[in-house]
DNA sequence: TTGGCAATCTGTAACGTTTCAGTATATTGA
DNA sequence: TCAATATACTGAAACGTTACAGATTGCCAA
């Protein structure tokens, strides 16, 4: 018995990383003990749970993710899951920024899951659940009718989603109000004299395209604007695409004067085919884009924006999947942004 | 005997996911066999190896990473350590499509970990390697005299850097050749003409500010120019504070007639900033920028622009942190990417 | 026939954690 | 005083994997 006990201080003064078993060894107590007083179970004396707990955080102790995960099945990991190429790059990079900012405050991981525009979306999704290798999923380019949606909710993966599907099941989302979006442009390019509209609109199929589409119909029919069928580009389309085929409909006899476009990086190329047209910003026709950073009235101040936080999105989703995880309802985890003003540009204040 | 047989087939059984043991089952072979079966031991009879490997592919084995990891050691992660609030946005896109594009085909996942202005960047990477979290470890933002290099290194965890460092240590790294893109702006500049040059730097302290500054300063005494300091921002300040800075220099009598900027978000300010003066790009002033991705001619047709591939960086870092695990030389594991020409905008080709 | 030796295969222990089923000790009620 | 009970703690087992140290078998030389 005596003997035991030697051997196992040895062994838990010679390890380099602090385990339970260091701890047990440092305090005179069993594992058991150690591992329930860290996480304030009631059957520890008080003082013993405070006495563990202060040797704990003075040598730095840190539960061994694997020791964990393999035991209780927790990964303390959080996956996003990301289309390689059609994703927009800011909101790659701000995403991960928002996600990360919540989970740094926790012990969960993030980890970054791609799949390719030749993989069928559900593979990484099956990967996941089956491998469990997650506790939590955000997915982005939702659709109406999601499979991944539907999968995880059927095999109990706790998920959030950026956008919204309708399917009459109910999961956390966040989402930017892209009704309001479209009608706020549609809007303001009428207050501006405007009255034959186009949209380019983001990539059918995903579920904030018909939130687009109908903002955009019901504020052309609420303005008595009309429409000029520009639908066959989305924002998913190259930059090359979207310019060659604005600038032929720009070439059209009854062309539209204005556009409302649902990402920036569209915009540019818009605005490119536009002057290839040889007509002219704010003149011939004006352009309402949304944007996830500054920069649109730094290329053309004629633009006008709407901004959507991306950065916020990825805080949002974070903590709604943490909060699903953490037993919470999950009609209670869902955030619908409305969208600000549509801005002009404004000279900045020299100091 | 018969007995304990019997009880292990119902626990196999039983099991959502297959383990070895299931394996073991199904095969009637030891879990041990299996295991070593699985990874082409050679003490292991072919066509055990045969038969094994193909029950497994068959029920879809998939080597729980827990287990492993807590045997091991070996997390089977890369991790990714980013700049939270510096770092250039399509950088972290592209970088992270990089690297996944890479771990894809093998176990590896990809771990983001973050870190922001406040924080001490050595503290994201001592926790890496105190708390074994990842097998490999790519960093950004590598300076000459890189603590975070250094203390890697010193501590045995693989990793490789974006970017060179200068302190007679040999590591992985991959680096665009800044040295040759300045060189290579400043040329075409003075090509054009152009003789009162300004830079716009890489903030002070990385390592590829003075590659910069060198190419930039080197090529001016070559083509006999000379220098506007331009020195009190770099790419690292806000597009605001570069605009306002621009104009300032703009205004004055002995003005910039040519730029040389390290960023392309940055070369938005610029522009922005010569324009603020009254000024016309191309005519008064001409600007050659370091682009990632193919945006700077849309917003500006007189822009000269240098590609710089940051996907490509992310899978050669990958890479090459994965040939470090593997055992490869670390001399072996460097690459330096030559800046490829100055280029002016040329119509897109129509359809 | 025997010993030796490859060639194959196997059980056990260990990684660090949590859970289960306890065991001591002190405290209470009668 | 005794049993019952609450309090505070503990060892053993298990999660899935790999490394170590065998064990079994067949074959060949002597």
């Amino acid at each position: 018995m005596d003997r035991r006990r030697t051997e196992k201080n040895e062994e838990a003064s010679a390890q380099g990383r602090p385990t339970l078993k260091t701890l047990a060894f440092m305090t005179g107590l069993g594992v058991t003990t150690v591992s329930r007083a860290l996480k304030d179970a009631p059957e520890i004396g008080a003082e013993t749970r405070r006495r563990v707990q202060l040797v704990a955080k003075q040598i730095g102790y840190r539960p061994n993710r694997a020791g964990v995960r393999l035991r209780t099945g927790r990964t303390n990991v959080i996956s996003l899951v990301l289309n390689t190429d059609r994703e927009i790059m800011s909101f790659v990079s701000d995403i991960i920024y928002g996600v990360s900012e919540v989970l740094a405050e926790t012990p969960y991981h993030l980890i970054v899951t791609p799949y390719s525009r030749s993989q069928d979306p559900m593979e990484p999704i099956r990967y996941l659940v089956e491998t469990g290798s997650a506790d939590g999923v955000i997915i982005s380019r939702t659709q109406p009718n999601d499979p991944r949606a539907r999968y995880m909710l059927e095999h109990g993966m706790p998920f959030a989603t950026h956008g919204r599907t309708d399917m009459g099941l109910v999961h956390p989302y966040h989402d930017f109000d892209n009704h309001a979006f479209a009608s706020a442009a549609v809007r303001r390019l009428a207050s501006m004299g405007r009255r034959r509209l186009a949209l380019l609109s983001p990539p059918p199929g995903l579920t904030y395209y018909s939130h687009t589409l109908n903002g955009f119909a019901d504020a052309l029919s609420e303005v008595g604007a009309s429409e000029i069928p520009f639908n066959t580009v989305s924002i998913d389309h190259t930059i090359e695409q979207i310019r060659m085929r604005t600038a032929q409909v720009m070439r059209r006899d009854v062309r539209p004067d204005g556009f409302v476009s649902s990402a920036a990086a569209a915009t540019l190329a818009i605005v490119a085919g536009i002057e290839d047209a040889g007509l002219k910003l704010g003149r011939d026709v004006d352009v309402v884009s949304k944007q996830s950073s500054d920069l649109l009235h730094l290329f053309r101040r004629e633009l006008l924006v709407v901004n959507e936080n991306f950065r916020l999105a990825g805080s949002e989703l974070a903590r709604s999947v943490l909060g699903l995880i953490g037993g919470a309802a999950p009609g209670s985890l869902q955030s619908l942004v409305v969208a600000g003003d549509v801005q002009a540009f404004s000279p900045p204040v020299l100091v």
